[in-house]
DNA sequence: TTCCGACAGTGGGGTCGCAAT
DNA sequence: ATTGCGACCCCACTATCGGAA
């Protein structure tokens, strides 16, 4: 039992709808997790897997210890990459997250923040069996806020679907719930905080499949969808690889054999990677997906919702575009 | 007995470094 | 020079199992 290497790990949310009743809410922010242990002078980032990763964001460290009065402790929060228009960015936060990287190397054209949101200890006293709004109340002591170290802000008195509102007007990526009253529980995916997550419906055309492996072996690991672009080509929209049953993974098989041709059905030439293992159907079949975002030309966090046996192939345009 | 939480295992997008081709 | 792969991040989701209710 070294003090120097204490071994926590973030507390993590259950994904839910916004509960009703005593909760505090906070905006969910699209970045990277990660627990600050300031020590001996010493600031230490580690990821969500116990990565040290304080070499990656050396522009935090600096401002961290001093945001946090030179004090010794440990706090949780969400490092975020800001776009031109001040909204966390994921997908720019990760060309910076990489820990090999030589400081040198650093992208400083894609500068980094963090919010901080709770507190595991102080003056090396644990405070994670403390209610959460007294945690709230020790941080909110012990930080001053600087334009890279800020307070993620919370509200109490206010009904989750108005929240949702407020994050999807704000560009936001969902809101995360918490007990008021509840402990930190390091490493643990409790109820007492729960996220919800902005998430979107949109159909695509299967334009072919993928053999899955492992326990799916000899079965559909994931589906291969194309939507119609403004000028009605059939374009390559993403891979769906979730949200099927062993059950459903098999009936999709079985009316997809039966449309397998040998060359894509789509107008513009798929990314590479996916004509390696890829089986081409005919276009016919339109299925439902659920997703939090389309950019790049792709779908990100797309989960299988079922076939759309009442839509057309002509009908399908790329997603959000009403 | 039934239900639920934790875990393992399947799948997605992405970047980067390095080895294989 | 190009490609493939693994290591990291962010995840969504299903199947399974053991213990709680």
């Amino acid at each position: 039992m070294t003090p120097s290497s204490p071994p926590l790990s973030p507390m993590l949310a259950t994904l839910d709808q916004p509960p009703s009743g005593n909760w505090v809410f906070e905006m969910k922010f699209d970045g990277q997790r990660a627990l600050v242990t300031i020590e001996d002078g010493q600031c230490r980032l580690t990821s969500r897997a116990g990565n040290d990763i304080t070499r990656t964001f050396p522009e935090l460290t600096e401002p961290l210890i001093s945001a946090l009065g030179r004090r010794d402790c440990i706090v949780h929060g969400e490092i975020v990459a800001l776009d031109s228009k001040g909204k966390p960015s994921f997908a720019r936060l990760q060309r910076r997250m990489h820990v090999q990287r030589p400081t040198e190397q650093l992208r400083s054209d894609i500068p980094v923040m963090m919010y901080l949101f709770d507190v595991l200890a102080v003056d090396g006293n644990s405070t994670i069996d403390r209610p959460y709004l007294e945690r709230r109340a020790v941080l909110d002591d012990l930080l001053t806020p600087s334009a890279r170290v800020q307070l993620s802000p919370y509200w109490s008195d206010v009904d989750g679907s108005t929240m949702l509102e407020v994050a999807r007007e704000n560009g936001l990526e969902g809101i995360v719930a918490k007990d008021p009253n509840s402990p930190y529980l390091p490493g643990t995916r409790a109820p007492s905080w729960i996220k919800t997550p902005l998430r979107r419906n949109t159909e695509g055309v299967v334009v072919g499949w993928i053999p899955g492996a492992g326990r799916a072996a000899g079965g559909i690991g994931s589906l291969l969808l194309g939507a119609h672009n403004d000028e009605g080509q059939l374009v390559f929209i993403g891979r769906v690889g979730t949200g099927f049953t062993a059950t459903t993974r098999r009936e999709l098989l079985s009316q997809l054999r039966p449309l397998e041709r040998p060359t894509s059905p789509l107008d513009i030439a798929p990314p590479r990677r996916e004509s390696h293992a890829a089986h081409w159907v005919e276009a016919i079949l339109v299925g439902e997906v659920e997703y939090r975002e389309y950019a790049g030309g792709s779908l990100r966090h797309p989960s299988w919702r079922g076939l759309r046996l009442d839509k057309s192939v002509d009908e399908i345009d790329l997603p959000g575009q009403h």
